[in-house]
DNA sequence: TATGAATGAGAATTCATTCAT
DNA sequence: CATGAATGAATTCTCATTCAT
């Protein structure tokens, strides 16, 4: 067993986390079972104590992921307007949720909606999403296209808030009301106004 | 103790929801314990099995009660504009959110936001804060007050979900930002735009 | 409340035995519940403390009455064979067994076959069916009608025991696989031989 | 304590069913604590769940292994009479059960009498003893040497519950009113007639 | 390093009994 | 006398964590 090629190691790592991600997206931090997730790692339930020191840093570990591969979604519109590079970071956050939906309910169910325990180890992770959008919303203002009324980041809190409001919808209602292809434009509208037809 | 006083049956089951309310906004549903609460209340832990026959009936009449509380808030306003009387909903809901600190949060947290298990029982009580915005919104729209490009039921639930999150935000940066008398207009700016000054 | 007619107390007590009668019949001791046997008898809970300091001495009390019930019933027949009055001793046995059902089942089920705890207190009771079985039984030596190569009240234990085994049987297989009616004549088959046709 | 030397598992479940028998027996399946059983073992109250998924399938599973041990202690008679085999049989049942005095007094007491709950799960398992009972009462009606007027498979029911009466009085009457070794003469006779001196 | 059996604190819930009214 | 609300010990069962192998 000794001397584990480093790489066999990060891949049960790997397993860990994805398994760790279902198990908390369907029925939540406290409801997951360390047993299921190690059998549905393939693995034996020590093994997870070998990588991640408790259920609550696994749990942690997991959220740490999502944030990171919502942040890599994006991409960069050169010569687009504010609203379109918004639409357009909305719907890559859409895109990666209904991708990885159990990360993202994860992400969003647990975290943003605050399982009081965890809150606060995690709220001090940077949200990449907000990052994005102030930075759209900021251009935005200065050229004049968008609404120069609020504070930047304001808006850029109530854009990912009502986002992760409209995903709990989407997850609630099965998938249809709305559909995540629905849900930039939704966001915008209410926030921006009726965007250019 | 048999042949209570009237009242006094009703005394109990009162200092039960309110221990309850308190232990489930501290730690949450699944983390509260029927005992602390018990004793919270200043009861034996057979006690709450006689007012309530499971720990979910008891969590869901606590959401009822607070239903009820925040639907009790508003006041009616004669001759206002839409606008007036949305302000004036949306800060009774948020008075009563500050008066019931305890009540709001696990109103919100694990209502609103969905404890998986929990979410279909409690959804279908009716949110009378949305039915109340609705209709404010309804009366606006057709006299050309408000924002017409939305559809009502849409709106009304942006504005109740962003006054959760506006709240969330608030008791989790400790009271200050926003605080609660803010809330109001910083929803309505951000759905309806600028405000009459 | 106070001064009670006799009578009146007479009949609550009736109703309590009833009722505990049937819960113990059909849950057993320990599974029947105080609470239901107040409901059954429509009583409050602590009435039944009233008439019977506990559980056990309620349960004694259901014993004793049904003992005292199986002992009345059996009829006296003049100038019959040992082998007739065996059969009318266990056909009446068997009759009231299948009239009161309830007692019948708590009877054999927890007292013949013991309740560990219980089963001193009970088997002191006298067993009026033996006895009686006895006195045919010594009869029917005495006169040769019956086989006379076992003592006598060894062949009435055996057939007390073989009824009550078979009265099990009955209700186990839903009062089929045997019938009540042939119950007597497969007992004295078993230990007395083919009988007249 | 993982990868456990083959045998210890099958150690410790032996020691839980010990004392899970002796605690059955004790004071039967309703009373026995699973706690109580655990210290018995001298293991953890959950190791028990590891090896049994409740109450009900770790006394069952003592039913099982009782039945199977009582089985195996009959001796095969080569060119023996229906009796001396039937005797050889009821004899091996009777010093099994004396033998493991704590097991018979569960199987017979929570089995065969009834438990309302258990009963039809623990019923349908086989009881080998009737069906060897069953086999030589064939052999003794076919070949002329035991009675032929009742149908096999009473026969062999009426003796083993007369059997288990016995043990039954034997244990009331603190072992000697009848002794062991005097049971299987005497249902043999009860059933049979006298035997041949 | 991987394992999984062992652990035991803690969970929700039940229920016979008491006693103030 | 009758009542039924209150009680709290006891129950079965769960599960995150440990550690010998």
């Amino acid at each position: 067993m000794a001397r584990v090629t480093a790489g066999v190691k990060e891949a049960t790592r790997a397993r860990l986390l994805a398994a760790a991600a279902r198990e908390f997206a369907q029925v939540g931090f406290e409801r997951a079972s360390v047993d299921a997730i190690s059998v549905a790692a393939g693995c034996g339930k020590g093994t997870i104590y070998n990588y991640f020191s408790s259920k609550e840093e696994l749990f942690l570990a997991v959220v740490e992921q999502a944030l990171a591969q919502a942040a890599r979604t994006s991409a960069v519109l050169e010569g687009a307007t504010a609203r379109q590079r918004l639409t357009a970071t909305l719907a890559g956050f859409c895109d990666w949720a209904g991708q990885h939906d159990a990360l993202a309910r994860v992400l969003i169910r647990e975290c943003l909606m605050g399982t009081p325990g965890l809150y606060p180890a995690v709220i001090g992770a940077e949200w990449p999403l907000t990052a994005e959008l102030e930075a759209a919303i900021g251009d935005g203002i200065r050229d004049g296209e968008l609404r120069g009324d609020l504070p930047t980041d304001l808006l850029a809190l109530a854009m990912a808030g009502l986002v992760d409001l409209a995903l709990v919808q989407h997850w609630a209602s099965g998938g249809t009301r709305p559909s995540l292809a629905e849900i930039p434009a939704l966001v915008l509208a209410l926030l921006l106004g009726p965007g250019p037809t």
